[in-house]
DNA sequence: CGTTCGCTTGATATCTATCAAATCCTGTGG
DNA sequence: CCACAGGATTTGATAGATATCAAGCGAACG
């Protein structure tokens, strides 16, 4: 659906072109950004990048496949910051070493673009410059919505949130595909395995939902928004 | 010591002179956004911008005070994003409306810029562009520091956590000021005001600080480290 | 001087983690 | 195709942490 696309006839890469480049619009932007990425696989479980790794030198689109963003700590205790999904950007870190490290879920298809190239491109294409930023942005907004969810919430509105969220990046919004495991759910909400699995046998007693080991159906969204309001 | 600055000669505002101002590094960027920000007071409690406003239209920075970056919900739960010192930037978003209020801790001054200055301004010269997307970078590894803390901490490290952090932004090391009440601490990190108070008091009774209503002074730092490890 | 608001401490209730064990999947090899 | 091993998921019992409710204290302010 995705990857390297072949319409390269106006776009050269050499730097010397500013002009030409600086008109052109945020379609034209993608289309630059993709001319400078690879294209990778990586199967489950498998590293993407890890935490501490120096490479904080590129930044990656997931074509396919599902990527987690987490973070190790010295006492065990693990942290999930992110789930990516085909479309999502990750990888951008201010810093050169990696504080995060990222694995796929599943087998996984990612574009990786690196950073200098990526610089230079902002640089002669204003367009380019400000779809990093919203990029950016975007990430920022849902960094803070999460902040909100995980300081306050109860695990039954964390799981229901949860559920909820990826209900709206589905194309079907009755069912919700749940590519990572309980573990993962529960370190990308701040609860243990036990009480993701509590929390869902609840809500199946209540009848709100119907659960399968990767998938859940929402059966009775009323209840459900009803727990997430706000 | 911030404020309007005075030095305009080269840096006419009107769009026409990007060669000028494209070859201008991060110093100059840093004036020609000055240029554009218009400085505000707010007394202490005032509101900058609220939840639901429709002016997403301009960013800021603290040039003396503290504010705080909050949010409502229509459960009467509040919970605070960010506090913002001097120097701090805030107020990015990328929706047109406004999904958090900002208000004055203390009695504060603030620079804010227009929105379509700054875009204006980002387009014509990268240093800019550049300068924008590393604050808003810099913003999202904070979240996402938080997000951390928020998920998986217990009170006590969540405090002192917040205290090392606040003793890092001082040049003082020892002594940290609290321009926030108890109150908007335990809404930052997600726990009651008791909660606060109480590990406050414990560890006081520890002898790992001293606690003033306004301020704390870190006695034991080697402790306050290890419960913070990581 | 009294009022009010913020801070602190105590008692109890609630929620979630932890520990333990049973059951269900999934992939593998026969 | 089936049996089996190992991990993931689910459920139960208990302990621990924090919220909630309640009350006392203290400082700022009219």
């Amino acid at each position: 659906m995705y990857g390297q696309l072949k319409s390269t006839s106006q776009l050269p890469n050499n730097g010397s072109s500013i002009p030409d480049i600086a008109r052109s619009g945020q379609l034209d932007a993608l289309i630059a950004l993709e001319q400078i990425g690879t294209r990778l696989r990586f199967s489950r479980n498998q590293e993407i990048y890890g935490q501490g790794e120096s490479g904080g030198y590129c930044w990656y689109k997931v074509v396919s496949g599902t990527v987690r963003i987490s973070k190790l700590r010295t006492d065990g205790r693990r942290h999930i910051a992110e789930f990516c999904f085909s479309g999502d950007d990750f990888g951008f870190e201010s810093g050169a070493e990696r504080s995060f490290s990222a694995e796929a879920v599943e087998d996984v298809t990612v574009m990786r673009y690196p950073r200098a190239a990526t610089e230079r491109l902002a640089e002669e294409n204003p367009a380019v410059a400000q779809l990093l930023r919203d990029m950016t942005l975007k990430s920022l907004a849902a960094a803070q919505a999460r902040l909100m969810i995980l300081a306050r919430m109860t695990a039954t509105e964390r799981v229901v949130s949860f559920l909820l969220e990826l209900s709206q990046r589905n194309d079907d919004e009755r069912c919700v595909e749940l590519p990572m495991g309980r573990c993962d759910i529960g370190d990308y909400l701040g609860v243990t395995v036990e009480t993701v699995c509590r929390v869902l046998s609840d809500l199946k007693r209540r009848g709100a939902i119907e659960v399968d080991s990767h998938s859940v159906t929402l059966l009775d969204r009323f209840t459900l928004e009803a727990i997430n309001e706000d």
